[in-house]
DNA sequence: CCAAAAGTGTTAAGCATACACCCATGC
DNA sequence: GCATGGGTGTATGCTTAACACTTTTGG
């Protein structure tokens, strides 16, 4: 008997998937991946990988994440691990999924192609594999928890944008509608955001103002590794 | 090769652990266990069991509770997986943590001894092996996170209780003194809690009031599996 | 009668909600 | 000059927070 090791006979197979959001400005996003293998060849699935022995689990969506990308630094948090008996029918997997935000202007097309890759709103997602929908289900409600007492613009917006812009990121989270000035006097009283002279013409012709977080306040965002906490940003 | 496995050499060991948390009417605690075997023998640690081929994530959970306590229907709920490369020296491990609470009232102190475990109040614990601190600390946090949207008491409490006994359950959690007069304004205005004719006398000559939850409240509550939710119990 | 815990109301401040019109500009 | 989206203020109700005294009763 090896004593060395807990047990024996463990014949699981550990995997990482990640759920990754984006927004365009527009509506919020979702990166799904058609599978060039079987089973399941040609479905929509999100990305993953098998992990790998020595690597940890954050490296590996870290990984997974900047072999997609290019990018560097792109918010991740672990959401949940899947682990039901039979939610794969080729062997027993566990699936430890991440989820990760990202700006859609960030990514160029090249890349997305490249990988079999597209960007589903997320309101028209086709159907995935395996527990890959549930997956998806249980992403969005954690982003409406996180987006209560963070300020998502960072990861999901440009380094300027104006308020009508985060407006709509909002209400695509929450999918609903916010009365403007409302939303307005709620982002501004934090005082997390920047007023620039700048005017975003694109979307109307008075323009609207570009605003950008706040110097410090970005400072102690990347200090804290993705926690930056306003207490409550959005209690909707 | 084998071509009806995604990989051949994966060499990692899942296990699962379990946060218990437990709340004498007094003080919030943590059942802890002392190691049989090596490594780290004599130890505290959460107990925790290697994953088994055929049994779910949840399941084996479930298992090492209801095997712990001689109990059916404890809350259980997934935290986090903990998945660093050099977290047991011995050998790469990850391990899914979930958290329990349970009613110190309900197990017996005999099933605690016999499992070389004890109680240990909250604000007192021992060092714990590996990185088994880190998971209570994310725990507590997490324990105050679902204790701003769902009434904690269905666990933690007694089916009758008194409204101080209510009051210092969410001051153990969170770690602070709450104004008794706004504290039961609150309370009683979620329109949940039954009052009782009787009293409690343990504590006071006077006697407290007994309260339980209302009918339909507990019905909900277990259609929904842990997931009632009054919207905001407490937004402290 | 006294000690110890239980129980009770009011006020002020802050926050969320509801709601409608003017502004700037390109065409 | 008009269509389009951007920008603004006020009044109301609700929630929270702060605060101190009376009640009960066993010893």
């Amino acid at each position: 008997m090896d004593n060395s090791r807990y047990i024996s006979n463990q014949n699981i197979t550990v995997a990482i998937d990640c759920v990754i959001f984006g927004f365009d400005l527009k509506k919020l996003n979702l990166l799904l991946f058609k599978r060039r293998v079987s089973p399941f060849k040609g479905s929509w699935s999100l990305i993953g990988e098998v992990l790998e022995n020595n690597i940890s689990l954050n490296q590996s969506a870290t990984d997974i994440l900047s072999k997609l990308t290019g990018l560097e630094n792109i918010y991740l948090k672990q959401l949940k691990t899947y682990g039901a008996l039979n939610r794969d029918p080729q062997e027993r997997v566990i699936s430890i999924v991440y989820f990760s935000l990202i700006r859609v202007d960030k990514l160029s097309l090249k890349m997305v192609e490249n990988y079999d890759a597209k960007w589903f709103a997320f309101n028209e997602l086709p159907e995935l594999i395996l527990d890959h929908s549930q997956m998806v289900k249980d992403s969005i409600s954690e982003l409406r928890n996180i987006a209560k007492d963070q300020p998502l613009g960072f990861e999901l917006l440009p380094k300027l944008f104006t308020l009508p812009q985060l407006q709509t990121l909002y209400e695509c989270i929450y999918n609903t509608k916010f009365d403007s000035r409302n939303f307005r006097k709620k982002i501004l009283s934090l005082n997390i955001l920047e007023k620039t002279n700048l005017k975003d013409k694109s979307t109307s012709r008075k323009g609207a103002y570009l605003f950008g977080f706040k110097e410090n306040v970005l400072n102690n965002y990347q200090k804290d590794e993705g926690t930056y906490n306003t207490k409550d940003v959005f209690q909707f």
